[in-house]
DNA sequence: AATGAATGAGCATTCATTCAT
DNA sequence: TATGAATGAATGCTCATTCAT
């Protein structure tokens, strides 16, 4: 019945999981009903315990969701010539999601934000690693492009992304993505 | 027998809105009950409603403490001469809040990002309100140094505390505070 | 300080009936708070429990006041000369009161409705007996009259009453009272 | 398992509503909680939520029930040949009511003062539909009958009805509707 | 694998009543 | 007497999780 090779289930996992990582990103992992992700998925509620056991499966879930995306994402900057140019590409990324993320927020950065906050450190050691994904590959490019100091550069950078987007978001303005991005990549010109 | 010249209720009202700003910050507010801050505040949970209606009171309340902690804090830097310097001095006072910082982020950013998820905009337009008031005393700083771009200039420096902050938070690393402040005031003095 | 004959607290003791009978009345007894009623009085909540007891207390009160209304306006009716002519300004002054009756229905009879729904009887019995100093008054007129079924009739007039308040009421129609007044009172010219 | 036709929660369902009206009936809305309910039904509290997603949804169900009732009696009335006769078999269901209406009114008239109570006017709309559905049948008896005035002598009827219940209700005598229900009769005989 | 239906612990909120002064 | 404040038991409702089929 199914045109693709994958097992019946799985396609049912991934809609789960996709559904998750919007749904979590656009109302938070608490304000978020377990109902509300299977609707979404279009999954009756029952039938979601079959994928995943707990709620918070389902955040990990989106977890990994994230740092997939971002390694397509780096994966398909890396085909860019220049270290330089692959990181003033991946800020012109940001900022071309700038209505979300006046909205939303950064998706990973709210997420690790909430996780944060919990007594128990289970996921947010996971979101933690998602954001430290982007980390290294950001400070890959700034060795590539000679700088001893490529940590610090890679925190910068990223944690630009982080402010503008809290910025945008608190302002409600995607402008301020806009205006930070140009900014950002006037710094790595002049680096 | 108080020996204090306030009136008996504006004490309690004080200690719950106290409680709840802190409590609210290391839990979130969806991850914080009504008898949590009670709890905190040494108060019965019945009583909370004779001071404040609903929970989302308290959260108001919480954001009125934050906007009244700005306040003092810049009314005291605005004590110190040289514009520039009392940005540094600011850039100083986050770095000294790293612990708690790397621990549960900045109170304000992260108490707007969990309000700015909600559907309906009343608390996350109270917190927008906060962030913008850091926003103009810094630019008022900016402008006194005699810059024409003030506002994009406040953006910036608010928004690498933002940043700062959440870095800090997911990488549970109150170092992180330190590097960027650093550079924060390097940013400063270069201007 | 008061120019009044009466003890101070007696004054705050026949607001507050006052106010319970209006408000029971327009809410109803379980939707009525204590609050509700000291706020119609005009008295301050802690200071109801000095003059009731419980909030059955101030129920009882209520209660009290319809029969003192009730044992007024007999007395009143009392001065028309002819039995039949009582009874018939008697309906007449139900009727006055169709647009209260069409919104609230009768004050007594509903109270009684929502206290016969009580386990406990001890508040019932005390509205039934307001219902029966009705019932007694219109019976001693159908005496009067030279019937010997005077309780029957009585039963029939004052059922007419509630029967036509509780129409008017769901009906949400005024009128109500003014056709089924119109009716008893050619009912009581046949007899 | 099970010897029915209808899928399993239908009769759950069914069995929460009779419970709802059974328990509101001899309660009061105001004074029945969920909690009376679901025990009345076997149905663990938490379980009503997935039929019924607020009290009022429970209470508008027990006005359907009511509806539903009133709807089936008439029907069992129409078989009757003579309207005249099939109003006085209306008057005998009622009387043979009697001890129920002495002790907690007329199921839908007592539900209809309560609802009148309130501020926002949506079930009680739904419960004056009950009563017009009543209404509105005997007024097509009394038209059969050939009366021009049928409504008005409908009212009369169904007015008598909620008349001698709340006498009854308030007496706490049966009685009350046999003697009423024997004057409703002589006057049905007399038209 | 799928699904509608349980289940019960938890939470915000209300309110009659009491207390301290 | 008067009053603001305190108290705690309820109550309606939500929701993650489990069950039966």
């Amino acid at each position: 019945m199914t045109n693709s090779v994958q097992p019946r289930g799985a396609e049912k996992r991934r809609r789960l999981t996709a559904a998750a990582t919007a749904v979590l990103h656009r109302q938070g992992v608490e304000r978020t009903t377990l109902a509300d992700i299977a609707k979404e998925a279009d999954v009756p509620v029952g039938n979601v315990y079959y994928y995943f056991k707990t709620k918070d499966d389902l955040v990990q879930a989106a977890l990994g969701e994230h740092s997939a995306y971002l390694k397509q994402m780096t994966d398909a900057l890396d085909a860019i010539g220049e270290p330089r140019e692959r990181l003033k590409a991946l800020v012109a990324a940001w900022v071309e999601q700038k209505e979300t993320a006046a909205r939303y927020g950064c998706p990973t950065g709210t997420l690790t934000v909430e996780l944060d906050k919990r007594a128990d450190g289970i996921l947010d050691v996971e979101a933690g690693r998602v954001v430290r994904q982007l980390l290294d590959w950001v400070a890959a490019q700034f060795t590539a492009m000679g700088h001893a100091n490529a940590d610090d550069l890679a925190l910068t950078l990223v944690s630009g992304y982080q402010g503008m987007s809290m910025m945008a978001g608190a302002l409600r303005d995607p402008e301020v993505m806009t205006r930070e991005g140009a900014r950002l990549v006037g710094w790595l010109d002049g680096l």
